[in-house]
DNA sequence: CTTTTTTACTTAATCGTTTTCTTAAACTGT
DNA sequence: ACAGTTTAAGAAAACGATTAAGTAAAAAAG
C-alpha cells in the first residue's frame, strides 16, 4: 500500500505537505501542489481511512441497526427498501455503512452502543426493532448522531410513515365504495399498530358506522398463517365481514388463501386491502388494493437527517419527520 | 472514551503492560493481569478498533458487494437471504460487514477495490453482480481473501447453487408427472441461466421427447412483465404447452397473470414451476412447485470459507462449493 | 535598507493500539 | 556467593494520517 510517505519521499517533501496538499489546505504553493497531487494519482494512492478516522475522530461510516425477531431485518420487504434507499444516500455522500452486530452468541459481545464506539460509528440509524430492548434505550440515551425510523424516541429525531394517515384514507376509500362490515385483522401491539387502529376508529365513527368489537383481531405482521386463521374466524361468522383489512400486504395474501379455501372470491364476494405495498403485490391477481409507503421517500429523509446531524450536531434540531404512503387502488375493494 | 492511557494511569503500569494482559500474553504476571481485567471492566473499556486495525493490519471487518443492475441487492429476494445468512455467521464470529460503496455518483469515486483497500477490509464477499464489470474483474484479482456467490471466478472460491442438478430435478419431477411439451421461460444469458438450460435438454433428451425451439424464450429474471408477455405467446400457439417453467418465483407470477388472463386455470388447464423457493410463493393459491434454494446454506459456506481464508490465507486452498437445492412440490404441476 | 508581513514549507506531537527490544529483579544451581 | 536463567515490567517505535507550532526565505511596507 502506497502512503503519504511515498509520495513524501519521491516529490522531496514532508509528509505534513502531502496531507496538506491533498486535503487543499491553503499554505502550500500551486506548483508543490500539482506536483503532490499527480505523483498521488500516478502511485495509485489512495488514504487509510483508519489512520485518518483514528487522528480526526470522524469515520465515514454509520451503524446500521436493522433486526427483526431475531433475524436482520434484511429480508424483510418493507425495511430493505427503506435501507436501500438510505446507503444509496449516504454512499453519494461518502459514507458507508456497517451493521451493528447482533450476534448474541460471543462471550466478549459488547453492547450495540459499546459496539458503535468500537468502530467508532459518526453516526447510527435504527430500525425494524423491538425498541424497549435495553441495548437499543442506551443507544438512544447515548452522545451519538442518531435516527430512528418507525418509532420515535422522546426528542430524538426520526422518520415516521404516517400511518394515522394513511390508515385513514384508506378507510375512507373503503367506506366510499359502500362497506360497512368492515373487519381489521391487525399487527402486533405497537406504536404503528395504535395509531392505524386510531384512524380505523376515527374514520368509522366520522362516518356512524358501528361494528362488533371482535371485527379487530390482534394477529401479526407478516405472518400469512395468523392472518389465514383469523380469516377462517371472519368468515364463519353469521355476520360475515365485506371487507377485510390486514396489517401488511404478506397478511392480505394469508387471508386470501383461507378466502379461496371457503370457496370465495375476491373481490366478488369479498374484499380485501394491504398495507405496505410490496413489489409482489400489485403484480399478482387479484391486485390487492393497498397503501404504498414511500420507502424511498423514508430512506432517504432519514439519510439527510442523520447526514445533517453528523456533520453539523450543534446548529441542527432534533426533529420527527413524518411521510405519507399513497392509495394504490387494485381491484380487491368491490363496489357495494 | 477510556482508553489504555487511562487504564494504565490507574493501575499505575504502563500502557503496554496494559496491552499485553487484556491480550492475554505470556509475561504479565497474574495479578497484575487480574487487576488490570478488573479496572478494565470497570471503566468500561473497549478497545478503538481503528487504532488496533491501523496497527495490526487486520480490521476484522468484510467488504461486501452486493449489487443488481443499479440497486443494492439488498431487495433482491434470493440474495439478501443469503446475506442475512453470511452476516450471521460471520458475526458470531467478530467479524462486521460493510458494503463496498457503489455510488457511481462521486466526483473522487474509488473502485471497489480501491475503497476495499481504504477500508482496509480483511475479505470480500460479491454476490448478485455483473461479474464482467472490470472494476469487479479488478476485485477478483487482487491479493486479498473472496467469496464469491453463483459465479465462478478462475481460481478463487466461489459457493454456487446446484442450477443444472435442480434443474435437472425439477424436469424429471414434472416429466414423471406425463408432460411433454414443456416450455422454459429463462432468464438472461448468463452461467446459472446455461447450467439450467444445459439441464433442460438434457432432461428431455434422456426421455425422448422433442420441443420446439421456440419453446425456449429468452427474458429475464425477476420480471413480471416480461415473463407475463412470453406466457402470452406461448398460450396462443397452437401447439399449447403443457408446463412452463420460469426462472425465478416472481416470473413464475407474471406468467400466472397471463394464464388467468386466457381463461385459464393452474394446474387444471396449464402447469407452471418457478425457481429459487421465495417465500411467498408458497403461501399463496395455487402453491407454486419450485426449487428451494438453500440460502441459509449457501450463506453459511461462502461465511466459513471466507473465515478460513481470512484466518489461513496460506494455507488454505481455493476452491468451488456446490450447494443443492430441493424441490418443493406444490399445487402447480398436474399429472397427465 | 531595515522591519514587518506573507508564503511555503518542516518539525514534532498526536490519535489508541501492538510489539520488539531492554532492563531490573528474582530465582536457579553449584 | 556468583554466574546464568527466568520472569515481569517498561521504553520506544510503529501503523498512516492530521495539525499546531515553528522557521527560513521572499515580498511588502516604511
Amino acid at each position: 500500500m502506497v502512503s503519504m510517505k511515498d509520495i513524501a519521499a519521491k516529490c522531496n517533501v514532508s509528509v505534513a505537505t502531502v496531507s496538506k496538499a491533498l486535503n487543499d489546505q491553503s499554505d502550500i504553493g500551486e506548483e508543490t501542489r500539482k506536483l503532490i497531487k499527480k505523483t498521488a494519482r500516478e502511485m495509485g494512492y489512495f488514504p487509510n481511512s483508519l489512520a485518518r478516522a483514528l487522528r480526526t475522530n470522524k469515520s465515514y461510516n454509520i451503524g446500521v441497526l436493522f433486526v427483526d425477531e431475531g433475524r436482520s431485518g434484511l429480508t424483510h420487504d418493507y425495511f430493505s427498501r427503506v435501507l436501500d434507499s438510505f446507503k444509496e444516500v449516504v454512499e453519494d455522500n461518502g459514507y458507508d455503512i456497517t451493521f451493528i452486530n447482533c450476534s448474541k452468541k460471543r462471550p466478549q459481545r459488547m453492547s450495540y452502543l459499546e459496539h458503535s464506539r468500537y468502530r467508532g460509528f459518526d453516526g447510527i440509524v435504527i430500525a425494524c426493532i423491538d425498541f424497549t430492548d435495553p441495548e437499543v434505550l442506551e443507544l438512544s440515551n447515548a452522545d451519538i448522531p442518531l435516527v430512528t425510523i418507525d418509532y420515535m424516541f422522546n426528542n430524538r429525531s426520526s422518520v415516521v410513515s404516517n400511518n394515522y394517515g394513511s390508515m385513514a384514507t384508506l378507510m375512507e376509500y373503503i367506506v366510499k365504495n359502500g362497506h360497512k362490515k368492515i373487519a381489521y385483522v391487525c399487527g402486533e401491539d405497537t406504536a404503528v399498530t395504535r395509531n392505524r387502529l386510531a384512524a380505523y376508529y376515527k374514520v368509522l365513527e366520522d362516518n356512524g358506522i358501528e361494528v362488533p368489537d371482535d371485527y379487530v383481531m390482534h394477529g401479526s405482521y407478516r405472518s400469512t398463517s395468523k392472518s389465514e386463521a383469523f380469516t377462517d374466524k371472519l368468515l364463519e361468522r353469521p355476520d360475515r365481514p365485506t371487507c377485510i383489512l390486514y396489517p401488511d400486504d404478506y397478511s392480505a395474501m394469508g387471508g386470501l388463501n383461507s378466502i379461496h379455501k371457503h370457496g370465495l372470491n375476491v373481490p366478488e364476494d369479498i374484499s380485501i386491502a394491504g398495507f405496505d405495498g410490496i413489489n409482489i403485490a400489485h403484480k399478482i391477481e387479484p391486485k390487492i388494493t393497498t397503501i404504498r409507503q414511500d420507502t424511498k421517500a423514508i430512506g432517504e429523509m432519514a439519510a439527510l437527517k442523520l447526514l445533517s446531524l453528523m456533520e453539523r450536531p450543534k446548529s441542527t434540531v432534533e426533529e420527527q419527520l413524518m411521510v405519507d404512503g399513497t392509495l394504490e387502488e387494485g381491484k380487491s375493494v368491490a363496489k357495494i
